[in-house]
DNA sequence: GACGAAGAGACAGTCACTGACAATAGGTGT
DNA sequence: ACACCTATTGTCAGTGACTGTCTCTTCGTC
């Protein structure tokens, strides 16, 4: 019964975080999870590639937002600075999500396998922003190490967010990306101790 | 028959390799590669917690010496000058290990799977890494947010020397290193677009 | 009211991985 | 030489993630 497809799809989601959080993700298998939703569980797999996915949804949409972001920065914006102005442009949107992201954070951070899987959702997001900053004129391995780079310390500003929500995320990226300046500015000793022969 | 133990694990690790490069990743199962290494398939699984770990061996000792490389940095480095000495002590291991890397890479650069086994690898040096920061009395949050941006440097450094190794990775090092301060150096508008209400 | 496409169920099968128990080779002490 | 102990492996049975295939039902369309 093609209900509508959406449905199952959100139902799916529903339940696969709700036994995720009652016995943890390795305990639930993909059948109970389907028939919690009320499918089968030869369905849930036509949803979702695997297991793991039915966690992870709507990144398309975040991936396209942040890229989009990198390419609404004003004219001429440095690598660095295009990449925070995307984040800025998601700022509201991550905050708003919390509600929602909360509790799929906390199965997260105890499943190694869920973890991994969070690895390649922000390689993903670093890819897309290097991509953008490409279009934007940089060159190709130094935008992947910008787009990294942004990508740490995004991943820096809401981790301290989500602990101290407080001041709010913007707060927490204009000291991550001050941090970093910090960071990378004292001057140091570059060159190799021992020359090469 | 406890011949050696070892010894088995080297053939397991070998006949991996061999039937990942001849047939693809998905295409061989672990029955395969234990029927070629002379064992049987449970056998394989009391070495390796996975399939995927049979390509990904001798991390530990890697790791060890990146932090190790670390809490060896003169006294008063900044964060960043200690993690590039910690790159510059590994210089020559991963110079002398390319035969062995080289034929790696081109099966994890195909295989979905173990691009994300990778990604988990990385983030276990990283956090390596900033658990020697933290023991030089750097604070954990900075610590982590240098161990990332360094990481992402090195990573683009070895990139790099991969593609182009005449130069040298400590050449390529010295040049990513440079880049990257370079990249946070510009003073940029740190400040949020819209103040907050 | 026929019809084509999109979901969905039913079913069988492969393969990664695990637990439990038995068998054997190697070294050790006497 | 002999009993002994331990590490390592083989064997077997089982679970669960995922896939291919075929059929069936529902919905929008003509």
């Amino acid at each position: 019964m093609p209900r509508s497809g959406a449905d199952a799809r959100r139902r799916l989601q529903q339940a696969a975080l709700e036994l995720f959080r009652e016995r943890g993700y390795e305990a639930t298998t993909a059948a109970e999870i389907a028939a919690r939703a009320g499918v089968t569980e030869r369905t849930f797999f036509r949803h979702f590639p695997d297991k793991r996915e039915a966690l992870f949804d709507g990144e398309d949409a975040f991936r396209a937002a942040l890229a989009d972001g990198v390419l609404a920065a004003p004219e001429g914006a440095t690598p660095m600075e295009a990449l925070l102005s995307a984040f800025r442009s998601v700022e509201r949107t991550i905050e708003n999500n919390r509600p929602i992201t909360e509790p799929r954070q906390a199965v997260i951070a105890r499943t190694p396998a869920l973890r991994e899987r969070v690895l390649t959702k922000t390689a993903g997001l670093t890819d897309a922003l290097s991509r953008a900053l490409c279009r934007r004129g940089v060159e190709p391995g130094l935008a992947m190490l910008a787009a990294q780079v942004g990508m740490a310390a995004f991943a820096h500003a809401t981790r301290a967010w989500f602990y101290a929500p407080g001041p709010g995320l913007g707060a927490h990226l204009t000291r991550a990306f001050t941090e970093l300046r910090d960071l990378s500015s004292a001057r140091g000793d570059l060159e190799p101790r021992v020359p090469r022969g």
